[in-house]
DNA sequence: GCCAACGTTGGC
DNA sequence: GCCAACGTTGGC
């Protein structure tokens, strides 16, 4: 029953967020989501195990700085059900849920990080439908196939340009 | 079911 | 801070 190992990414604002309050708090429910296809790759198809880029968004270098691993099966995110959080959803109910979540365990810092410029100038590799660089894509939790988690992992600790 | 208006994401 | 791209909402 041992399935495929996964792989995704997923993006945080670091203000909000980052790889070093991962690695203090250990394992984090991923909450806040509110878009369905990132919901749906939570709720469908992590695994315990699978393995996370996790990648810092709204910054001044875009990139991502660390590995995680999916730590739980999917549940409901509590958040939607809290009227004071800002992720509150008044059309969840307890009875059916609407937003779904795994926890993100920690797993290491990168060296360096890879930034998004680096990643960009690799597309060709990574092909020209890889949702983190396809035009105006938004996601904020997508898949990375197995070719491109090598590729992006071979490009840790490569300079960028100097 | 269309689509305009609005809100959000996220790079720059 | 700007704004393009996209998703969602709601009137009709």
């Amino acid at each position: 029953m041992n399935k495929r190992m996964r792989y995704w990414l997923m993006k945080s604002e670091p203000e909000d967020f980052s790889i070093d309050d991962l690695e203090r708090v250990g394992t984090e429910p991923w909450n806040g989501v509110r878009n369905y296809q990132a919901r749906n790759f939570m709720r469908d198809s992590m695994q315990v195990g699978d393995q996370v880029f996790f990648y810092h968004s709204n910054t001044k270098v875009p990139g991502i700085y660390g590995i995680a691993q999916v730590a739980s099966t999917p549940y409901p995110d509590e958040t939607q059900f809290d009227t004071r959080s800002k992720y509150h959803d008044p059309k969840a109910s307890r009875e059916e849920p609407r937003w779904f979540l795994v926890d993100v365990g920690f797993v290491r810092k990168l060296d360096q990080p890879i930034p998004l410029s680096l990643i960009r100038e690799h597309s060709e590799q990574l092909g020209e439908d890889f949702a983190l660089i396809r035009k105006g894509a938004r996601l904020s939790v997508l898949p990375v196939t197995a070719s491109q988690w090598k590729v992006l992992l071979g490009l840790e600790g490569t300079s960028s340009n100097e």
